[in-house]
DNA sequence: ACTATGTTTAACATATTCGTTAATTAACAA
DNA sequence: TTGTTAATTAACGAATATGTTAAACATAGT
């Protein structure tokens, strides 16, 4: 993978398990432990995504004792969506289209 | 990559060529050939590119002769944007923190 | 039919991703 | 010290991604 910041955050997201982990992070932060028992996968395993995580800025973590708290870091949602918000005129022309054709179809008047 | 459309949409955004190739149609639809000019890379590279990108939903093709022009259908960045929403609030906490901080630090009674 | 142009497919090399198990490090508790 | 729990690192394997060049396929023009 590329390694610019947004190759880095869409990267980290372009996975079910990480998508997981973020969800979860939504709820309150978590230790490792607590973040693997979900899954049917290893805690190293775990324990690399969350690396991944942290590399995208999507996640801090902090330790008290032997505990690793994992944290959600949502700021690199808002880059990635400030990226995606440059096509935005063409979802709302998107739109438009789906618009008109349902108001055709629904008149009965539809040229095609 | 995970095969569920997230992860195909997320992992298609995670490469600054296919960005790059959705920022050029944004101006319109392109040929191969077109798209192939501004990188230094192969056709075939740049027609697996489309390809990723097309399985996506993030483009559709149509032949024209000799030409295949490829179009943004950004929907799927829709998609992706309506998964994100899901830590709105997130966002919106950061900013509360952050402009919190930043106001106590202006009235010099920050208590950190 | 032949040739030129546009695009994909085949075959290959290399790097990265994602999982495993085993070993290691770090913090706590007796 | 010894043992237990929490987490990472090491070493490995299989699958996927990303690029290359060469060959094949598709359409158009003469």
């Amino acid at each position: 993978m590329a390694d610019d910041r947004l190759s880095v955050i869409f990267g980290a997201l372009a996975d079910p398990t990480r998508r997981a982990i973020l969800a979860r992070l939504a709820d309150g932060q978590a230790t490792v432990t607590e973040l693997t028992a979900p899954f049917a996968m290893s805690m190293p395993a775990i324990s690399r995504h969350l690396k991944v995580l942290e590399r995208a800025g999507l996640i801090t973590r902090s330790r008290s004792g032997q505990h690793l708290s994992s944290t959600l870091r949502p700021d690199p949602l808002q880059e990635a969506t400030e990226w995606m918000e440059r096509y935005r005129r063409f979802w709302d022309a998107s739109f438009d289209r789906l618009d008109a054709h349902l108001r055709r179809a629904a008149s009965g008047k539809d040229p095609q």
